[in-house]
DNA sequence: CAGTCGATTCACT
DNA sequence: GTGAATCGACTGA
């Protein structure tokens, strides 16, 4: 028996936690997108913490960047980053302001708006596909840069909104090592994700790139 | 200022 | 399972 989704906008001071606590808590809740086009909720299914400065697998680990700073400042905010040449990624601020650990929306199931998600992810075969992934997700949600730095608990007109959903119980919840994190920061298990669920990503070691000719 | 490589995805074999 | 795609941030000289 599933329990409805409760519709409560998460507070602040929910992000503004230890981040590994934040990350399982994660689990479950419901992140609104509002487009021009109509809503896209997206229920959280699969995250990565990622502890600031003291984790080298982290951006934010040799401290403040153009590129990083919304890590930085307070809880709450969504942190987006360009990689690989082609995708985004999106993160969510956890810690009081200063601080700057973050979690890493890694996948989640479309509840709602899955026709304007199947608009930009062409290549899915199956709905289960249109966010199992960081860059998939970001791209279902049509999330970019432009986003980088809104507030996720802010009242009123956001085209983010992150909502209390249905937690997961503790024992659905798995965690391991997060997915290609090199070096010395791949050793945390600071990946958590709901136990048998059809949306979570598979696991992948980083692989260094070869060297192009 | 040039070199390196990424919190990835997709097409192909 | 393997390799290409693609660009900007970061590094070190």
């Amino acid at each position: 028996m599933i329990a409805t989704p409760d519709r409560t906008p998460l507070p602040r001071t929910f992000f503004d936690r230890p981040v590994l606590e934040v990350a399982r808590d994660l689990l479950g809740r419901h992140l609104v997108r509002t487009t021009p086009d109509g809503p896209i909720t997206l229920r959280i299914t699969e995250v990565e913490a990622y502890d600031g400065p003291n984790d080298p697998g982290s951006h934010a680990y040799r401290g403040p960047t153009a590129r990083n700073g919304v890590m930085f400042g307070p809880p709450g905010h969504v942190y987006v980053y360009f990689t690989y040449g082609m995708w985004h990624c999106m993160n969510l601020v956890c810690g009081p302001d200063g601080t700057a650990s973050a979690v890493l929306l890694r996948a989640g199931e479309i509840v709602e708006g899955a026709e304007s998600a199947r608009k930009r992810r062409l290549s899915a075969r199956n709905d289960k596909e249109l966010a199992k992934g960081p860059a998939r997700l970001a791209t279902a949600l049509d999330v970019d840069r432009a986003l980088d730095g809104t507030d996720a608990c802010a009242t009123g007109d956001t085209p983010l909104r992150i909502l209390t959903g249905t937690p997961v119980p503790s024992d659905q919840v798995r965690s391991g090592p997060r997915t290609g994190v090199s070096g010395d920061g791949a050793v945390h298990p600071w990946r958590y994700w709901v136990a048998d669920d059809p949306t979570v990503s598979p696991y992948r070691a980083h692989v260094p790139r070869r060297r192009r000719s």
